[in-house]
DNA sequence: TACCTTTATCGTTTATTTGCGATTAACGAT
DNA sequence: ATCGTTAATCGCAAATAAACGATAAAGGTA
């Protein structure tokens, strides 16, 4: 009852990684987006063998994987015509790093 | 290049499993309801106290904190007029173990 | 130079999300 | 029975997201 506004007062937010684990965990929020990573997390992929194994159209890929990207979820390497993906198992530490924070923040 | 093409045959995706993530992702996709999950993993809380906290109107408030229900991640207990909220441990713990899979799916 | 392949971007449509004020519902207390 | 308090819901506007087809860009190759 009082319980909380007796705790409130020590919080001291950190406000940014409150929207850093937020930008992640948008990104993540999206079942072709967890289905991209899984994939990735299995080894670097084209994104032409993406959209095939994703029943998306090409543009829609392509977007999911520049939200990814734009979170830092995901790697480009592009080696023209095509373009090497791969996962950032750093960016997935951080994320468990910040979920495990939240729970003694 | 072809690597990724090898071990797409031995996927066989949890589909399930994916939106689960996906929707818990989702729900915590959003700064203020990260603070949420931070200030009620601090203890149950009211939603007038936890209106005061956030600097949203209380409708807002009150949408975002049924977005968390939904997902399973908070739960809410009525004891009129209040109502008082707490974080479910255990969707957190699920989430986790979601996320730590993904890495070796 | 003219193709070919692959990915990114554009333009559009539709759906969802966010946020607010106003209202309603629920019930305990007066 | 009325009042007060608190949370949920409604109705709306604005913003953002999702999806697609079409088009463009970028280079290698013939």
């Amino acid at each position: 009852m009082t319980k909380c506004l007796q705790s409130l007062k020590h919080f001291h937010f950190n406000e940014a990684e409150e929207q850093e684990l937020a930008a992640y965990a948008k990104a993540i929020g999206h079942p072709a987006r967890v289905r991209l990573i899984r994939i990735l997390a299995g080894g670097v992929c084209l994104g032409s063998d993406l959209v095939s194994q994703i029943g998306l159209a090409q543009s829609t890929v392509s977007e999911h994987l520049r939200v990814l990207k734009e979170a830092g979820l995901v790697h480009a390497e592009v080696q023209h015509p095509r373009t090497c993906f791969s996962l950032r198992p750093e960016a997935l530490d951080r994320l468990q790093a910040l979920l495990k924070d939240i729970r003694t923040s």
